[in-house]
DNA sequence: CCTAGCACTTTTTTCATTTAAGTGCTAAAT
DNA sequence: ATTTAGCACTTAAATGAAAAAAGTGCTAGG
């Protein structure tokens, strides 16, 4: 456990260099916790013997180590309220009653990526928790189609597709067969039904069934198992410790691909607000990413926020409560 | 108009600038057309005198200036054919005969803008031209539905609204009377229509008709009035102009945005290739846009290609051709 | 236990020097 | 009238030495 003078010491670093990203010395501090500059050296020396904080070279000021900032985050942080001009861009999002709630979590994480320079993501429920809710084709011309297709979570997705020698009768039928036999079913086992439960029937009566399946089952196929929806994309290049790493931002800006980014963000099991700092998560290790569930009746999925490792962990942390209570109710 | 001598040396500068982006010197070109590097100063002094060339400084080799491109471009620029790889990936794409053209198009840009490196644009028909073509819903559940609008071109979106006290029986009459009343409007007038022509009537037997207006109202408003499907959008980091320069990144994603883009790509009345250099193109002065219009059936709109001025002009050219081609047959 | 003080380390900045690449021009050669 | 050899000159880039800045660790005394 760290003594009182240490924990303030602490704190005071992290905070500093979160402001900007310069080592911090002995004696900025000294002056701010009215002791010499020697005793602080002293200080921040036992704390890099425990791993919180670290230099850059030999007779350079400390940064805080990955361990430091979890410290920080566990111990330190005192959570900021949210000041009024903040809540009040958000405000306006969410009074709009007339924004189904997906929307109003995706325009709320843009204002928020816009205010704090920060990669804002939204993840809806996962594939295998999205059952296949309705299918529904609407024609276009001749030979094209537009299939939309539902989930019992509210991810709505269309996609064209080009049918020849199908009548709008046929393909309709095998809408119906597939709204009556597999609705219900999870996302991504609906190709197997397609091939094994309704290939067989529609073999019997559509000429080009072969073309007519393949076409069902690409759009499945297709579909997004999770809704995704990354906004602020590139604000990483506002951040000093990337902007001066091009090699870094390309690794970053890979990871935060639309399919990739799934495999990057954490699952969680409970509701509450996570930090995963550098390491902790699996995009890079000069990031931090603040995230959450949340959940209001049967939708659900995942709001983070995306920033580097000396990100204002206060005043996100602050943000994303507000943003849950805010969906939750 | 140039010599002989000061053509074969301009193309030779402009193609050895493109492969690697350092400038030219006189001894390099000198061995390759059999004349003293003295020569070829004297030529290069000339070229420069008319405007083709630069110098980065004083004592520098030469690198092309924006006319030197244009007159590569116009003049001296040999198409290749294309080679059998990319041909063959591209193949694949166009041989696919259950993807629509819209997607066609849009996964061969993707695999363009692998292969090159370059940022790919599908921008479909313009606004105006988009005429509403019908619009459907599909409920979610009590409170919600999705909103599904087809154009005449094609192009399809779906949007999310929430409806409170509002009966589906209410919504579907509604939606016949759009489909009935006003399909066929530009889609950037239905507004207008929706206010004139639809709210007067449902006034008198929806309840929550100002409610039920206003989500129809936005839906329609929020339309992206283009379609548009922008690939490889950070490829520009891994041109060595761009990538050792930060702020010039930043302006160039930012013209990059989805709804900024449209502003930028030229509008060209006929249908062939167009080149537009630095300074002839709206994204920035340091890159090559090289775009055509392609018009099959009723889907129509513009592909585009943006690099580095010192893209690989004639490899573009040639593929933008091959796309043309395989679009339009 | 705290702190003044100092030797020491490392990075950053500055400046001078050298090297490399390439030019423009002159005068001779073709 | 062109072409070319040759040379003085320019600039950027690389090299290196020296000084300045920021900060540390440690010692010894309060």
């Amino acid at each position: 456990m760290l003594t009182e003078r240490q924990n303030k010491i602490l704190k005071s670093i992290v905070e500093r260099y979160i402001k900007s990203p310069n080592p911090v010395g002995s004696k900025v501090i000294s002056k701010e916790i009215n002791c010499s500059s020697a005793t602080v050296r002293n200080e921040m020396g036992e704390l890099e013997r425990l791993g919180l904080l670290e230099k850059t070279h030999t007779s350079s000021g400390r940064v805080p180590s990955e361990a430091g900032y979890r410290y920080y985050v566990d111990n330190l942080m005192e959570l900021k309220k949210m000041n009024a001009e903040d809540m009040l861009k958000l405000q306006i999002v969410f009074r709009n009653q007339q924004l189904a709630l997906s929307d109003v979590i995706t325009k709320s994480l843009q204002v928020i990526s816009d205010m704090m320079n920060y990669t804002t993501v939204v993840l809806g429920a996962k594939s295998h928790e999205n059952l296949l809710k309705q299918v529904e084709v609407i024609p276009i011309d001749e030979e094209n189609l537009t299939v939309i297709i539902v989930t019992d979570k509210g991810h709505v997705e269309h996609k064209n597709i080009k049918l020849q020698d199908v009548s709008l009768e046929e393909v309709r039928k095998t809408v119906g067969l597939i709204n009556n036999l597999i609705s219900g079913t999870p996302i991504d086992e609906v190709g197997n039904k397609l091939e094994f439960e309704i290939k067989p029937i529609i073999g019997n009566y559509v000429k080009q069934h072969e073309q007519l399946y393949n076409a069902f089952y690409n759009v499945f196929t297709d579909f997004t198992n999770q809704e995704i929806n990354i906004m602020g994309r590139h604000k990483m290049l506002e951040q000093p410790e990337f902007s001066s790493n091009i090699e870094k931002i390309k690794t970053v800006f890979n990871k935060l691909e639309d399919q990739e980014i799934i495999k990057n963000i954490e699952e969680d099991n409970d509701n509450n607000i996570k930090v995963y700092i550098g390491n902790e998560n699996n995009i890079d290790s000069d990031v931090t990413v603040i995230q959450t569930k949340f959940k209001k009746g049967n939708e659900e999925g995942t709001i983070a926020i995306i920033g580097p490792k000396r990100m204002e962990y206060d005043r996100v942390v602050g943000l994303l409560e507000y943003m849950k209570e805010n969906i939750e109710r």
